[in-house]
DNA sequence: ACTAAATTACGAAGATCGTCGTACTTTAAG
DNA sequence: CTTAAAGTACGACGATCTTCGTAATTTAGT
């Protein structure tokens, strides 16, 4: 009677654990990105950069999140002086890196090849862009012989 | 002092009423799954389904969640029988656009074509799959002109 | 016809998320 | 030194999601 609830709770955290990292929740996404773009900043910048697209945002929102954030060890920060200074702690790549495969995993069959030609027939991608893509698929080819 | 918080809502309440039907939660997704791969089936199908990967999911969570379904219109049902029938009411081609657009829009600068670049630098593409991608892309490119 | 099993309906609990108000602390300006 | 402005800490609330227990209903087998 303990097992069903408290299983599914500890399967669920050593999952998240693995993949907590790369599985930041959208209004923490919303932040890594002003970060990964401004290098480090304070919440005041944060909440302003937010603000441009979020209107209504208030700034203890943004301090809020920011501190769990801090937390579970998504950004880090210098709290020297009183403005503390905020720089993301786990890098862009790994972030894209894990809701790419999580979208391959859950719609695509796990299969790389399977998103491509999906995003291919979008309509959205211009002639030159096409040739970028078969130069790097060229790439790919000389470096798998 | 009534604006702030009543117009956040608001407005993600008309943004979600035009999105909702493409972003199932995570639960409902896997559901849907279920759904679009058997066309047709009941709780019990379902549940026995998702149990192959989580197998301490309750027969009534799943009952819950497809009612719920129901009510959002993720999912229609015929309750002429005692087993209700279930399929899915939105189509798996938009539930996996709405997805693939908002990883491209939110990580992806809105370009498809970056999105494309990263999953194909991820080193699980097979030669003979990087065949198929350039013959679509030949298709694609003799359509633009 | 009766009981056991299967099914549906539904309320409610526990978690997480985003939100904000408020109290406290620090700094800067006069 | 006092005070106003700006910052931080933190509790709490409402919404949403997932979960399950329990009651009510239907079916099937004997």
């Amino acid at each position: 009677m303990i097992n069903r609830k408290s299983l599914n709770i500890v399967r669920n955290d050593s999952y998240n654990m693995t993949l907590n990292s790369q599985k930041p929740t959208e209004a923490e996404l919303e932040i890594l990105q002003v970060l990964w773009q401004q290098r480090s900043s304070t919440v005041r910048d944060v909440n302003d950069r937010i603000k441009e697209q979020k209107p209504d945002v208030g700034y203890t929102t943004t301090l809020k999140l920011m501190q769990i954030m801090t937390e579970k060890g998504l950004v880090s920060r210098d709290t020297t002086n009183r403005q503390h200074i905020y720089v993301a702690a786990i890098p862009e790549s790994d972030v894209k890196e894990g809701m790419v495969r999580s979208v391959i995993d859950r719609l695509f069959q796990g299969s790389s090849k399977n998103l491509i030609m999906h995003a291919l027939g979008r309509e959205e991608t211009t002639a030159q862009e096409l040739v970028e893509i078969k130069k790097l698929i060229k790439k790919i080819e000389a470096e798998q012989k």
